[in-house]
DNA sequence: ACCGCCGGGTGCC
DNA sequence: ACCGCCGGGTGCC
């Protein structure tokens, strides 16, 4: 029989039992195999339980496949069997099969299967008390509106369904009765109890927290680490190595007499499961993935030796191309739309007979005009290589082999011999590490290879990109880095993918958690590399629900969960349900593979980046009478509006009119050319032409804020804003998206009240072109103006190699700070969020060089600040107006109080005292956020605090 | 003897 | 193989 040549294990070809027809002599692969599983297997979500069934397994005596009492088992259709085209094959956990469904039950089964009405599930309670057959319970599980459909199906053959409320799930019920072993599940108490929505949400948010625990030290980088490793990234490090090298057992894995056996699905086997050799570094951004995995290439390659690599001096070698291009020009070209072009390229007909020496060649030649060369490709010395690397394993050359199982020599002295896996395991002549990433961070490794690798150590670095990739299998391996993209890798699958045809010593994925739909085609690609050790990189590892887990899992392979079934049935499935002990197994899951550590988290009582020191200071503005005049004047008004909707209880109905009173406060607080130069009143419109320019004067007030509008609908920015007569303002396609859907009237998915599209409101064509050339010539300053160039001469006198950060919501305030700057002879740059990808890292780069003529200020929008920047050249900052969300104002703080920041930061908020401002950051305490209140939930408590928001902020 | 009963052969789908 | 089923041997008690 075809599976038992294989032996017992974690053979690949369990799987390929499970999902292929053992009949069919095609050679299905079986990651098509899975795929197709995959694809057809229908969402285990919303399924419901139909009820169980007791079936009978027949046949065991023809099988190997071992089933263990309370173990879970699988149910697999066979419609090509010759002797049945009804039968139901039954295998265990590791794809052998165990026998299969009785003839007459079969038959029953296969309708109900065949048809998609129900997934079946099987699980042996009893054991078996002879060779021969066994029971089984089986449970339906599928749509509601498919249930009665299968209970008729199942009654007209004779079988009756036993209503599901009884039984449990699966084994997991199963085996928390077991007791031993379970731990955690003889904790009865609460187990019946289903998790709340709320419980589960925050189990999730959680769910990745306080993993930061690593006993395996702290591991010394391999001397060809440039960069001294921090603590925590040490640590790191060998966790990372411990988990490529040592052989613990799998989670959920334990060792019985002398057996290994699962305690969640019950399954036993002889021999030591696999385990996963790699896992999930999911720490927060910053704090150095990319040099730790940088580390990890360098320091462990085989049996725990670093890489061997070779250093530049002693092989003086006529190709030390050291010197370094810069990164845009590398990239240069290479832009998204050519991600599609890997296709196009054909592959060069000479790849299968070249040898290491036309490789060589063939690399000179494209590095000649080749752009997207990493920098440190060299000529090839594979052979020479060769010589290092069995040198490394302590052997010669001629060691090197697949037959040679034998270790020529001790590995480090530091791991014993037999915590390394079997030799017959893993293959020695991988040697390349394969990184994916999103476009966007590639010239972030390139930069960080560059930066991190001593400077005489040469390591063959290929970035596979662009058109004129070289596709060459034999050139690819022989790198000990190859570099790409997710779009590239997904592009060349299926089309003779020389990705695909390597065995990588690791594979590494970077922002793993893009890859997260299983069903997409970079999913199916990432999933189809085969590699011995797999990393994921990811700072945010679950981005919605359980289910981005599944993905993850399956491709570190981590067994049985790689498969789609066993994944549903005993985590996804127990845990949407809320289902306790499901969610432990999911915890202790992701606990054991996974290394987490935060900015906040400490190591050995000490935080684990040591920021230099932060100093927080509120500068408080005083008016000019005449601007306190003015301000007073706009006050009273607001009040006396906002006091009327108050009394009338229709604060909320006139949301939008409120905001835009408190806008026009703030702005006040900045500069009054900030504020509409046509004041309106807010009293009810006495003509359409009337209230049309008020609608557009609201918009206007949106617009110039430059505050983070976000369109309700979609979610995003606003694009092609209109406002709609009851003052909310959305993307114009979003809200005649949502007008167009609507049968009858349409209502404002804010505020629920009636709308037309021929009533939105866009921003008068004209209006643009007044707004862009508001009187330069007429320039004003204003006191918080003057508090900031004060701040800026001060500083400049103190020392002039200080750069700050000057942020504002209101980008129209950054570009009325422009002309004192520029007076006052201050170079600086300017981010907003206008500007394009390209735009923004010229700017930033220009911003972070230390070049005498550098900008010395950054004007900076906050909403432009967000995550990912990197604007450590700065060490001070001043804040010009109060945030809504004081988690902005953080954010756009920590562009330069992060890692790589060697000055104490200071940090100034101008704030304009006896304003509107200052109650802002009253409120600012509770930390709730306005705007969130205010379009996130409909609850009615959460409403009315939003209204004592708005009275306290007009002191009313 | 067109049954019942006994005991050996046999056995998934 | 401690069952069911099949089919041949057998046949008062």
């Amino acid at each position: 029989m075809f599976s038992r040549r294989w032996g017992f294990g974690w053979d690949t070809y369990s799987e390929l039992d499970l999902f292929t027809d053992r009949f069919d002599t095609s050679s299905e692969t079986l990651s098509q195999a899975i795929r197709a599983a995959a694809s057809e297997e229908p969402d285990a979500d919303g399924s419901v339980l139909f009820g169980h069934l007791q079936g009978t397994v027949v046949g065991l005596r023809f099988y190997t496949g071992v089933v263990n009492q309370g173990e879970m088992v699988g149910l697999v259709r066979q419609p090509q069997n010759p002797y049945d085209r009804n039968a139901v094959m039954v295998s265990n956990i590791f794809g052998n099969q165990v026998g299969h469904i009785k003839r007459e039950l079969a038959a029953a089964m296969a309708h109900v299967m065949d048809n998609n009405l129900a997934k079946v599930e099987g699980v042996v309670h009893s054991g078996t008390k002879n060779s021969f057959t066994m029971p089984v319970m089986l449970s339906f599980w599928g749509q509601e509106e498919n249930k009665n459909a299968v209970i008729e199906s199942l009654s007209r053959r004779g079988f009756k369904l036993n209503s599901g409320a009884s039984k449990a799930t699966g084994a997991s019920q199963n085996s928390y009765n077991q007791g031993q072993g379970a731990r955690a599940y003889s904790s009865k108490k609460g187990l019946t109890i289903p998790l709340t929505a709320d419980e589960l949400k925050n189990a999730f948010d959680n769910l990745f927290d306080g993993l930061m625990e690593s006993k395996d030290g702290e591991k010394q980088a391999a001397e060809s680490v440039g960069t001294p490793l921090l603590p925590h990234q040490k640590e790191a490090l060998s966790w990372m190595c411990a988990r490529e090298n040592k052989s613990a057992l799998p989670p959920f894995w334990e060792k019985r007499g002398e057996l290994y056996y699962n305690i969640l699905t019950c399954f036993s086997a002889k021999e030591i499961p696999e385990r996963i050799r790699g896992g999930i570094l999911a720490d927060d951004m910053g704090l150095g993935k990319t040099l730790t995995t940088i580390a990890l290439i360098l320091t462990n390659f085989h049996k725990g030796k670093p890489l061997p690599v070779e250093k530049c001096g002693e092989r003086s070698s006529p190709f030390k191309a050291k010197t370094k291009p810069d990164m845009a020009s590398k990239l240069e070209g290479s832009s998204a739309g050519d991600e599609a072009a890997g296709s196009l390229s054909s592959d060069l007909p000479q790849v299968e007979v070249m040898d290491s020496e036309d490789v060589a060649v063939k690399s000179e030649e494209s590095t000649s005009k080749g752009k997207r060369k990493a920098t440190k490709r060299q000529p090839c010395k594979v052979l020479l290589e060769d010589l290092d690397f069995a040198a490394a394993l302590g052997g010669s050359a001629a060691d090197l082999g697949p037959k040679k199982k034998k270790n020529a020599k001790k590995a480090t002295p530091t791991l014993s011999e037999e915590s390394f896996i079997s030799d017959s395991a893993e293959d020695l002549s991988a040697r390349t590490t394969l990184i994916l990433c999103p476009l966007s961070v590639i010239s972030n490794w390139l930069e960080q290879f560059e930066q991190h690798v001593q400077a005489d150590v040469k390591l063959n670095v290929y970035l596979y990109y662009g058109p004129e990739r070289n596709r060459n299998k034999t050139f690819l391996s022989s790198q000990d880095v190859v570099i790409t993209t997710y779009n590239v890798l997904s592009a060349d699958f299926g089309n003779k993918s020389p990705l695909h045809g390597i065995n990588w010593l690791r594979v590494v994925l970077d922002e793993g958690h893009v890859v997260r739909n299983p069903n997409a085609q970079i999913s199916k690609a990432v999933l189809d590399l085969k590699a011995q050790r797999r990393w994921i990189l990811s700072g945010t590892p679950i981005q919605n629900s359980v289910k981005d887990l599944w993905m993850l899992l399956a491709f570190l392979r981590l067994k049985p969960f790689d498969v789609k079934e066993w994944w549903n049935r005993v985590i996804q499935r127990p845990v949407t349900q809320g289902d306790r002990v499901g969610l432990q197994n999911l915890q202790t899951l992701v606990k054991s593979i996974t290394l987490r550590r935060t900015k906040s988290s400490e190591i050995n009582g000490r935080p684990l980046v040591s920021l230099p020191e932060k100093t927080v200071c509120v500068e408080q503005v005083e008016l000019s009478q005449t601007e306190r005049e003015e301000y007073e004047l706009a006050r009273n008004e607001g009040r006396n509006t906002i006091g009327r909707y108050v009394a009338e209880g229709t604060v909320l109905r006139n949301y939008a009119d409120v905001l835009a009173i408190l806008m026009r406060l703030r702005q006040h607080c900045c500069h009054p050319d900030l504020l509409a130069k046509t004041s309106s009143d807010l009293g009810a419109a006495a003509t359409p032409a009337e209230l049309r320019e008020r609608l557009i004067e609201k918009l206007r007030l949106v617009l110039a804020s430059g505050s983070d509008e976000e369109c309700s609908v979609c979610l995003e920015s606003v694009h092609l804003p209109v406002i709609t007569h009851c003052a909310h303002v959305y993307c114009r396609p979003c809200i005649a998206q949502v007008i167009s859907s609507e049968q009858e009237k349409s209502r404002c998915p804010l505020c629920r009240s009636e709308i037309k599209a021929n009533e939105l409101v866009e921003f008068p064509q004209e209006k643009m072109e007044e707004e862009k050339c508001a009187n330069p010539d007429r320039w004003r300053s204003s006191s918080k103006v003057q508090a900031l160039m004060g701040n800026l001469l001060r500083l400049r006198c103190e020392d002039s190699s200080i750069k700050c950060l000057v942020i504002s919501q209101f980008t129209r305030f950054l570009t009325i700070l422009e002309t004192p700057l520029r007076e006052q002879g201050f170079t600086f740059v300017r981010l907003d969020g206008t500007m394009s990808q390209k735009k923004r890292t010229q700017v930033i780069q220009e911003f972070q060089s230390s070049a005498a003529d550098s900008p010395s200020i950054m004007l900076l929008s906050l909403k432009a600040g967000g995550v990912g920047l990197n604007l450590t050249a700065a060490s001070h900052v001043y804040l010009m107006d109060p945030a809504w969300n004081p988690a902005t104002e953080e954010q756009c703080i920590d562009r330069c109080h992060r890692l790589g920041q060697t000055r104490n930061i200071f940090v100034t908020k101008f704030i304009v005292k006896d304003s509107v401002e200052e109650n802002m950051v009253k409120i600012q305490k509770q930390k709730q956020d306005l705007v969130d209140k205010a379009f996130g939930s409909t609850n009615t408590g959460r409403k009315t605090s939003r209204v004592d928001d708005i009275k306290a902020l007009m002191e009313l």
